[in-house]
DNA sequence: TTGTACGCGTTATCAC
DNA sequence: GTGATAACGCGTACAA
């Protein structure tokens, strides 16, 4: 048994060829003999040789490789089972599809200075996805400072005006939701507002101060309570609202959402019939809910897929960076809300 | 700006000293005078200098990298967002605790092949971890047969017989569910099974098996239901389980537990009054669900924790492969089984 | 169309 | 203790 894999040279030998023309072949390089380059095709096949990656990537300086990194918002990892996973599916099958490796980064609470360290000094990544960064990030700068192209997947905070991401209208997708329960009545709209150091909260609860100052009712800050986007935040920002005599609620996400309904329940109330409420996210527990959850959905599993491919063209070349993407939210009209009749409302913002 | 980053020999021209000699102070080589370390660690500090990984890979075979595969099991990824975030972050705090960085690979429903030859002709990975395996994938025997570590979060199928792995005891866990439910007088005992092709929900089934044939019941086929683990089986099979009039039910997992629940709600029986059911894996969801889940809690961020201890010993030479691990259960009595007092049984076994 | 020869940045094996 | 120098396996000008 041989001690170390076959190399270009041991198949160049067998084929009766030179190294540099295996190394062709490989490679998919025009200019080769049909005859040659079947013959030593052939050679590999049945030697069963594999390229060395990390040699490879000695001189071409490149990995087939970008880095995912999960920063670890206490709430989102451990209770929203469903927005990463269903993030690295998108991911994954566009890392797959294109032939590139993903490297996982899951934020070590306990040591994160070393960790991002560890990150920053790794340099076998051709590319870099950052998911749901908090604005506070004390590494983000860093980061930033990267020379291999960055995408994320939220509107960018400071330092990173330069890098491509993609985002969903978040604003205009609380407004909506807002004035769906305007349109059905609704008097004292309140929010339940998500983790305010996370754009898509900021934005969620800019939309719905928006849509109340548009309104006849106007603003009120007393309507808004909550602040992570948890269960417990929900339920407990909900109780304090009840006493604001509310009758509707756009929350930031489902899970808040859930956290409200069971408050709206222990309170005697009834959903809808009491209070509206709203949602933001689409998990799969807003359909099984009782009542089923009205909810604003967005399309997490393509905004990874839309994320890689942004970075995957930057770092071949394709496209240049400073890309923005904004994906279509829906509005899904289940029980919750209280409308008679479902329906649907989609807006579309390139 | 420089075009490429700075190498050994730039440090070793700015400190003065010799290639070598920056290497030996990199990889904290013990004879090295205290003074000429001391002033490379400030040139390295203060130019910024990080070891080209691919470089190092080269001569030293290793990479500090490792692999973890996610087989879609189309129901588990995607329904049962607990469990494998979970694990991954066990396995991440595991691997950034031993500085290596974590390759995630999930598995590409679309083109199996591709997937599996690229993940094993990618041989930048020093091992590898396999989680959740169905016994029938097609490409269970090329894995095998790879040249790095392997260990795996699952009892062994075939082929992996000389590997490590670290799994639970699902038979006992199941026997002292069903007999939890036998000791509070219930006299139809069914069980609604998981994924047959999956390990653990083999075990589980033969564990009730097991303690159904050794009660004064004995085994009856007809009590057995089910087949995947998901909610949608949960609550068909459990709607199959109601004509044979049973009385208690052990579920192979959590979300069969909430789907055989709502098939008992809707039927307008109540749990546990009339029907107990008994679940597995105490997702968060169990202890919110209404009645609360009795459940068996197995500790899956230790499972992932333990794996990847396990491989890096090995990769690193600390540990010889073979070696087995296996973690308690315990079984969380809260409201759907009918106790009436709480009460809590743990098992151990190494 | 193919071969030769060099360089990528490290580690490791020698001498000194 | 430290410094040359030979691998490691590959891609790619440049030559042929």
């Amino acid at each position: 048994m041989k001690k170390t894999a076959l190399n270009l040279e041991d198949i160049a030998a067998k084929a009766g060829v030179s190294r540099a023309t295996v190394s062709r072949v490989v490679n998919n390089y025009p200019f080769v003999k049909e005859k040659t380059r079947a013959h030593v095709l052939q050679v590999i096949e049945r030697e069963g040789y594999n390229p060395n990656l990390a040699a490879r990537a000695l001189v071409t300086q490149r990995t087939q490789i970008v880095g995912v990194i999960i920063p670890q918002l206490f709430s989102t990892f451990f209770e929203d089972q469903y927005y990463f996973p269903t993030l690295l599916h998108g991911i994954a099958q566009t890392t797959n599809a294109r032939d590139y490796a993903t490297l996982l980064w899951i934020e070590d609470m306990t040591a994160p200075e070393r960790f991002y360290d560890r990150l920053i000094r790794h340099r076998l990544m051709d590319g870099l996805i950052l998911a749901s960064f908090s604005i506070t990030n004390p590494f983000l700068k860093q980061l930033s400072s990267l020379q291999i192209p960055v995408v994320l997947i939220e509107k960018p905070a400071q330092f990173f005006e330069q890098r491509s991401y993609v985002t969903i209208d978040n604003v205009g997708a609380a407004m909506i939701a807002v004035q769906h329960l305007l349109s059905l009545g609704r008097r004292r709209v309140a929010t339940l507002m998500g983790d305010q150091f996370n754009p898509d909260g900021i934005d969620r609860l800019k939309g719905y101060q928006i849509a109340m100052t548009q309104s006849s009712f106007g603003y009120d800050p007393r309507l808004v309570a909550g602040g992570a986007f948890s269960k417990q935040s929900g339920y407990t920002g909900m109780k304090a609202l009840l006493d604001q005599g509310v009758d509707a609620v756009f929350a930031a996400n489902d899970q808040i959402a859930l956290g409200a309904l069971k408050a709206v329940q222990e309170a005697g109330l009834r959903c809808p019939d009491d209070i509206s409420i709203v949602g933001f996210d689409d998990l799969p527990a807003a359909e099984s809910s009782v009542p089923a959850l009205t909810t604003v959905r967005q399309p997490v599993q393509e905004r990874g897929a839309a994320a890689t491919a942004m970075l995957l063209d930057e770092i071949e070349g394709l496209s240049e960076g400073g890309k923005h993407i904004v994906l279509p939210t829906e509005l899904i009209i289940r029980e919750s809300c209280g409308a008679a009749t479902p329906q649907q409302l989609t807006m579309t913002k390139g």
